[in-house]
RNA sequence: GCGGAUGUGGCGGAAUUGGCAGACGCGCUAGACUUAGGAUCUAGUGAUUUUAUCGUGGGGGUUCAAGUCCCUUCAUCCGCACCA
């Protein structure tokens, strides 16, 4: 029995004091950043998902020391955002307390797990020497014309008079007093992303993410290629809509336009029924994206009466409707619908009565639209009927380009990204508002435009951020023109602060820059970073586009941040749900540490299954690793003199097993590598000094504490984790014999042991040769017999 | 709904990518040692009607050979843009 508690805080403290996984600004030296995604210091502490991410790149750090590597395994906190600033409206305490009072405690968790985190490196986005830049980035973006104001809808609470997060609207109602949510237009800082949408897809071809990570990516950012067409109508106005169908625009009945489309407004005096038009409108602000354009829902929509659009091609006159199911997010706001080949096209036309045209021949457009792009031949479709539907695009597309009707698009699901949040515990927007200047932005040298105190961090009556109440601070002077002015009261998002924050880390305490010139060109890319399937779409790809525009100004090296990215599933609770304090089944990584200490915390993570899946937590399961550890502890008592040479290949072959293990996210089967030699270990009734060396080495990545404490006692010099890797002799990896399986017709009947190093004629000959195969095939035919070199012979008989 | 994934013993999971299904661990069973214990050690442990047959969510297919490839179907999980 060892006592874990006194090894882990006796090695935590030496490498504490002696600053031993310090990386150094040796920039000769080859490097190697790993990256986890730095977490959120919320109040109820580390969460036992956290080691997950943190154990497996610590190993790797540890491994890439031993390699010989300048490794950079840096921690911060992303610790600006909503739950904090709630937390400080409810117990009446500042933002900046409980963000300060909840790192020290993650700070504690994390120390007593035994990272090996570069603490000097530490760095936290509330602190206005980090924020400076957080807002000096949005400077030059504005500078770029890449931040720009937009009327957007927000949702907003009509009792606690607050904008919300989707999140926190539930059911349409405000999640904490029940009241209607309705969406309300603000006008919002939005960044241009989309003008990156194509790069971010091209430039992942450059790097090494986990394959679902670049579909999720490209996906998100989903590229269509289509076309935008003009109908004109008998309002004058034109209609310009976007369709990926352009080829089916004979088969157009009529067109739908979002509820916030312009138009509405310029055809007011012409619309008929306009307060019918007008309650839809209203009905629509009460839904969010996501339920207007589920596919299954009843569709709903009302006809504009008094305007109708006349189709391009055949001149024929169609109605115009208006429903929720067309986002004015989403291309130009305004479709034309061609309900035989499209799914909410067809659903909103039988739901209406409206004619379904059948433009692509192929299937019953009266039962289902038939949507096939493969096979279908245009027909009632003038100049078009024979083509295919990749003929009639092009052919279509040429036509409209021709006659000014239209052209061919790109169009990208991808939206600008939201800038504004009407919140008090983010970064200030370092803008100034001025009468005749505009949106002027603020003087570089006033950064860190630093977040004033208040006495309330209540959002204000009208939605406007708490900071709209300072009104010494808001009332300033124009930087250009320094005439009265007023400051921007919105706030940064949390996205901010951690789209740039692995930069930092390369040069933290730079006063000049976000880093310096020489510390990017080093460290830069990532080499490697891991973090949740949860911000595969929005952070990773936010924190791209940062990078990229970063690049274009010229302030980093490299296109991409990321060379590598992979992705951890969820530790579950012991039921198999997700771990929440209502379900009950939450795991204190604390009390994991004071139980069964770090290193079988450690251990236990990375074994617990498949890295990359999720997997449900067992308080049963830790006993193994417990008892794996003590049975190594154990060791120490078993020294032999000189080595019984039993051990030799079991040995290499596990180094090979747990170095690629390492390098291929499959801790849990290079941890089984270990029980299994370990179980040889014992088998042989012990082993050498040298040997038992080699194995406490594999194993320090993933116990770092054990291990360095057996080096000690071992009488070895220094430091465990500052010797070397050790190495494998691919030739004592290879066994001499092999067991062939002996399959008659695929079944399996017989097993025998040959040498490993025969060819497939000699292996063919030994097996047919022996007396249970002769019996095996006695007065059968031979088809064929097959064989697989070091697996099996399969004897085909009839 | 859209996008991404997953499904293998009582449980967590292995399977060199088409070649012995169930490595390793948990649990369980029996035994040993014991001033008896939720400790340690040893052996066993997919199922069944046990010379064998069946078995990787269900159904179908390709192949000498399928957990792995194809078609189809069901179930579960993650994300969906102001939670982070």
């Amino acid at each position: 029995m060892y006592n874990f508690t006194e090894i882990e805080q006796k090695w935590q403290k030496i490498w504490d004091d002696n600053q031993t996984f310090r990386a150094t600004d040796d920039f000769t030296k080859p490097k190697f950043m790993a990256l986890v995604e730095f977490p959120y210091p919320s109040g109820q502490g580390l969460h036992v998902g956290h080691p997950r991410s943190y154990t497996a790149l610590d190993i790797v750090a540890r491994k890439k020391r031993l390699d010989g590597y300048n490794v950079l395994y840096p921690m911060g906190w992303d610790a600006f955002g909503l739950p904090t600033e709630n937390f400080a409206i409810k117990n009446k305490i500042h933002p900046k307390t409980v963000t300060k009072n909840n790192i020290a405690n993650f700070k504690r968790q994390l120390k007593s797990l035994g990272f090996s985190f570069d603490w000097s490196r530490e760095i936290d986005t509330t602190d206005p020497n980090y924020y400076k830049w957080t807002q000096w980035i949005f400077l030059q973006l504005f500078k770029k014309g890449l931040a720009y104001k937009k009327e957007m809808a927000v949702n907003w609470c009509t009792s606690c008079k607050v904008v919300l997060a989707n999140e926190e609207v539930v059911q349409g109602a405000c999640e904490r007093c029940g009241s209607e949510v309705v969406r309300k237009v603000k006008s919002q800082w939005m960044l241009k992303i989309t003008e990156y949408a194509q790069r971010l897809i091209d430039d992942l071809d450059e790097v090494d993410y986990i394959d679902r990570v670049k579909a999720q990516q490209k996906n998100w950012i989903g590229r269509s290629t289509g076309a935008e067409v003009d109908f004109t109508t008998t309002a004058g106005e034109k209609l310009r809509v976007y369709t990926t169908r352009p080829d089916t625009l004979f088969g157009a009945t009529y067109m739908v336009i979002s509820p916030e489309h312009p138009n509405i407004e310029k055809w007011a005096d012409k619309l008929e029924n306009l307060d019918e038009i007008r309650a839809y409108q209203i009905d629509a602000t009460k839904k969010s994206d996501f339920e207007r354009t589920e596919l299954q829902k009843e569709k709903t929509g009302v006809e504009l009466k008094g305007v109708r659009a006349i189709n391009p091609v055949n001149q024929k006159e169609i109605p115009i409707f208006v429903s929720d199911y067309v986002l004015m997010s989403y291309g130009t706001g305004a479709i034309m619908a061609v309900p035989a080949h499209d799914e909410r096209d067809w659903a909103f036309a039988k739901a209406f009565n409206l004619p379904i045209i059948q433009v692509v021949a192929g299937g019953d457009v009266e039962t289902a639209p038939y949507t096939d792009v493969e096979e279908g031949i245009l027909e009632n479709s003038g100049f078009l009927n024979g083509l295919s539907v990749a003929e009639a695009k092009k052919a279509i597309i040429e036509y409209l380009e021709k006659e000014k009707l239209g052209e061919a698009k790109v169009n990208y699901k991808l939206r600008d990204w939201v800038f504004s949040r009407q919140r008090y515990w983010g970064e200030p927007i370092p803008i100034v508002h001025c009468e005749k200047c505009g949106a002027v932005a603020l003087p570089e040298s006033e950064l860190p435009l630093l977040l004033p105190e208040v006495d309330s961090y209540e959002p204000t009556d009208n939605g406007e951020s708490p900071l709209a109440n300072m009104t010494d601070w808001v009332n300033t002077t124009c930087p250009c023109c320094g005439g009265p002015a007023k400051r921007e009261t919105d706030t940064m998002p949390q996205w901010a602060g951690s789209s740039w924050y692995f930069l930092r880390y390369m040069d933290p305490h730079n006063n000049d820059a976000l880093a310096s010139k020489e510390a990017l060109e080093y460290w830069g890319p990532v080499d490697w970073y891991n973090g949740g399937m949860e911000h595969t779409t929005l952070h990773l790809l936010y924190s791209r586009f940062w990078h990229k525009f970063l690049y274009d100004i010229g302030v980093v090296p490299t296109k991409e941040p990321y060379a590598k990215r992979t992705s951890h599933g969820m530790i579950l609770g012991e039921n198999g749900e997700k771990m929440s304090k209502s379900r009950g089944n939450v795991v204190n990584p604390d009390d994991i540490v004071r139980d069964y200490g770090a290193d079988t915390m450690r251990l236990y993570e990375m074994f617990i299954g498949d890295f990359e899946k999720a997997a449900p937590w067992s308080q049963q399961g830790i006993k193994g690793c417990v008892r794996f550890l003590e049975r190594v502890y154990a060791l120490l008592d078993m020294i032999q003199e000189t080595s019984t040479g039993k051990l030799e290949k079991e040995l290499h072959k596990t180094i090979k097993k747990v170095s690629s293990d390492i390098e291929s996210l499959k801790f849990n089967t290079g941890i089984a590598s270990l029980m299994s030699l370990l179980n040889a270990i014992y088998d042989n009734r012990g082993l050498t000094k040298e040997e038992l060396k080699i194995f406490i080495t594999l194993l320090n990545p993933f116990a770092p504490h054990l291990t360095e404490e057996m080096w000690q006692l071992l009488g070895f010099d220094g430091m465990l984790n500052q010797t070397s890797w050790p190495k494998y002799d691919e030739a004592k990896t290879v066994d001499n014999e092999c067991e062939i399986v002996i399959q008659l017709n695929g079944k399996i009947k017989e097993k025998l042991v040959i040498a490993a190093n025969l060819s497939k004629e000699e292996i063919e000959k030994a097996v047919m040769e022996t007396d249970v195969v002769k019996a095996m095939i006695d007065g059968k035919t031979i088809v064929k017999v097959i064989v697989v070199p070091g697996k099996l012979v399969n004897i085909v008989v009839k």
